[in-house]
DNA sequence: AGTTGACAAATAAGGTACATTTTGTCAACT
DNA sequence: AGTTGACAAAATGTACCTTATTTGTCAACT
């Protein structure tokens, strides 16, 4: 695992150029070590990349469960926070990138394992939030996962994400 | 407005090799008629796409609207057909072309009008099934719309589509 | 409301050659 | 666990030329 520092500086230079307008020296730099120190730890591009966006993903989802076990605050508000540090915090990143659709394509190929399997685990735990485990409480969790990707789709800012998701959160919590 | 026949013709060449590719002659052809008959009709091809995207996704709301009146059915039942009609019929269509990105990117650019206003009307019929119209229907509508442009991203088939929204529709029905 | 044939201008495709960058892997060194 | 310098091979970029295709618009015709 890389420290959150480096992670986001190497997401960083990936958002600015582009898989492929950015080289392992870029990366290498962005890291603050030499590229042939870089080759020692990743055999390829793809390597680097797979495990930059398997960390991204691995943080985000971890974040999102830590939002998710806030008992202090209401149903509502942790579900929200929870899906705006699973997708949210991405949606300005993504639309600022003219390579959106190059991470995106990249990421969604290699990352489907890792990513499904928080995907999961972010389900089955709002789905916790919602009553005993069953198909019902499961279809719920199932709705507002989905209604998060379609809203990563429409919303053109962080903000309109949270807004949607407001609104479709307060379906289930009203 | 072009007859059913020919529209599908046509999105069926434009799908087959995607905007650039596809020539005045393809189209024209695929409508039919000569090249300069079809600049007669159309400016230029963008002009042709915009109006072809335009009649499709007039069509498909209009079937949509049409499943949603059907009062014989079961609410949840008039509610899947029409999100099929709307959305899933194209899931094949989109995951078996190659050029779906660069469809789904001018479609998208231009066809925000017609498609947006589109999206409101079935927003407001679906919302009309769950009661008076109120801020709490219209989230219920628009959760299902979300929904549903989610799907649209994770479905491989219009079985998964329908699948996956068969289950988010339980969730407000059962 | 359509056809055909013809046309200039623009756009795209294909080929070839050369310069530059990037990759992945050395070895020697701190 | 890292550095630097060096290296061949591969991939990319650029510039140019040539040929083909496509566009958009004629006019004359059914």
């Amino acid at each position: 695992m890389m420290d959150r520092e480096k992670l986001t500086a190497v997401i960083a230079a990936f958002a600015r150029y582009g898989f492929r307008k950015t080289s392992m020296d870029d990366v290498a730099q962005a890291m603050g070590i030499s590229r042939q120190a870089l080759y020692k730890k990743f055999p390829s591009k793809e390597a680097v990349f797979r495990a930059v966006v398997d960390d991204l993903i691995a943080s985000s989802a971890q974040d999102a469960l830590a939002a998710l076990r806030d008992e202090a605050a209401p149903a509502a508000d942790r579900i929200l926070a929870a899906f705006d540090r699973w997708a949210g915090q991405y949606v300005d990143l993504l639309r600022a990138s003219p390579h959106s659709a190059e991470i995106l394509d990249i990421a969604g190929a290699d990352m489907s394992e890792t990513s499904r399997r928080a995907e999961d685990e972010i389900a089955e735990a709002i789905a916790g939030l919602f009553g005993r485990r069953s198909v019902r409480t499961r279809n719920i969790a199932f709705a507002l996962m989905m209604a998060s990707k379609g809203m990563l789709v429409k919303a053109n800012t962080r903000d309109e994400y949270v807004e949607g998701m407001t609104r479709v959160i307060s379906v289930f919590t009203e």
